[in-house]
DNA sequence: TACTCGTGGTG
DNA sequence: TCACCAAGAGT
């Protein structure tokens, strides 16, 4: 294929399709000034950076509001670097993958106190630091410093997929997808053409329903050719998802504090609060079990119905228990929180559901 | 390598 | 309704 040709068309659909969004601040300048290159100045490697961390396998729409309270809140790296985890932590609630919350806060350390707040511009320099791998590396290099380089997610593998009709499933085709991505280094424009190439996968290359009469490289797609643009990428099965069983303890103090617990550092849900409970197994618990499991002694009653949440490789099935406690008891470093402090709490999405079925059957 | 790690939108 | 999907990284 022309490469060159290709690069000069997807540059050409980027300026007048691409989209306008809060970390590219500069296009809009750069469109409104009708200016050939839309690189004008980058928006700053602080920026980029954080939308990039947010970006990782969440969608743009998602992303939009928690990027603006993180540049309203810290507008650069220093001021993220002395914030408290726990208050990066409350914010980032609801966005998941809470790893990338702790890793995030980890490297705006490093980057303000180690590198006295200058980010590294070399892809491997980047993938050091913690949270940045060979994606979120190419697409700084590209964009923040416009370095060649590509950065390959899951709309690029879509697109060159088709474009080269690759019947290898995922994953065992990122190799060769990655080599036909080097095809388009060097390219006068990296830091635009690497997020055109993700525009185009995200409005025009979409996983079903693809809009090929709109797209600037319909002639050269070898899926479209053949018109099965919408089969590609070939992906292999996923393994079925298991269904889990909990049950959450929702105690009440006299003065209407409720319990609640800091999750460990490590695994699911790392550091967020949750409301105290079992552990989540694959079988039922029975009544009889939970006599001996309740936390303290108390007249613990079942509230009706269930809770519903689907994790990455598990559903969770979880009831709900709650009783009115007389002492200050709080076992296995459990805490009181009144419903006003719940707001500043790093609640993930799972906690805030078990507190909207409390509210739905209580007045607390 | 293959598994772990969230959540909300969509058809 | 529910399986699929998303600007992946760490281990």
């Amino acid at each position: 294929m022309d490469s060159e040709l290709l690069i000069a068309q997807l540059l050409r659909w980027y300026d007048s399709q691409g989209r306008i969004l809060p970390w590219r601040e500069n296009r809009e300048v750069a469109r409104s000034a009708k200016s050939r290159s839309a690189y004008l100045e980058s928006p700053g490697p602080y920026r980029v950076w954080l939308s990039e961390i947010m970006l990782q396998q969440t969608t743009v729409a998602t992303v939009i509001p928690y990027y603006n309270l993180f540049i309203k809140k810290w507008p650069n790296v220093h001021t993220l670097a002395r914030a408290s985890l726990d208050e990066v932590l409350a914010c980032w609630a609801g966005l998941g993958y809470y790893a990338r919350a702790r890793n995030m806060h980890r490297c705006a350390k490093i980057i303000s106190k180690k590198l006295n707040g200058k980010f590294p511009e070399t892809e491997m320099d980047l993938m050091a630091l913690p949270g940045i791998g060979s994606y979120t590396a190419a697409a700084i290099t590209a964009i923040a410093f416009n370095q060649p380089a590509i950065a390959i997610d899951a709309n690029v593998e879509r697109v060159l997929s088709r474009l080269h009709a690759i019947t290898e499933p995922l994953p065992k085709a990122k190799k060769m997808i990655s080599t036909h991505a080097q095809s388009f280094i060097p390219n006068p424009r990296p830091g635009d053409f690497t997020q055109a190439l993700m525009d185009l996968g995200a409005t025009v290359c979409k996983p079903r329903q693809p809009s090929c009469y709109n797209c600037p490289w319909v002639k050269s797609c070898k899926a479209e050719a053949i018109g099965e643009a919408d089969t590609f990428p070939r992906k292999l099965p996923k393994p079925a998802r298991p269904e889990r069983y909990g049950v959450a303890f929702w105690a009440v103090r006299r003065d209407g504090f409720i319990l609640l617990r800091r999750r460990p550092e490590k695994g699911l849900l790392g550091g967020m609060m949750e409301v105290p409970g079992t552990e989540w197994r694959l079988e039922e618990w029975s009544e009889h079990e939970l006599m001996e499991t309740f936390p303290f002694i108390a007249n613990w009653s079942r509230l009706p119905g269930s809770i519903s949440h689907s994790f990455t490789h598990f559903k969770l099935q979880i009831i709900v228990y709650i009783a009115h406690i007389d002492g200050r008891i709080a076992r296995n470093g459990g805490r009181w929180y009144k419903y006003s402090d719940f707001q500043n709490l790093a609640l993930p999405t799972l906690t805030n559901k078990i507190i909207r079925h409390v509210r739905e059957y209580t007045s607390y």
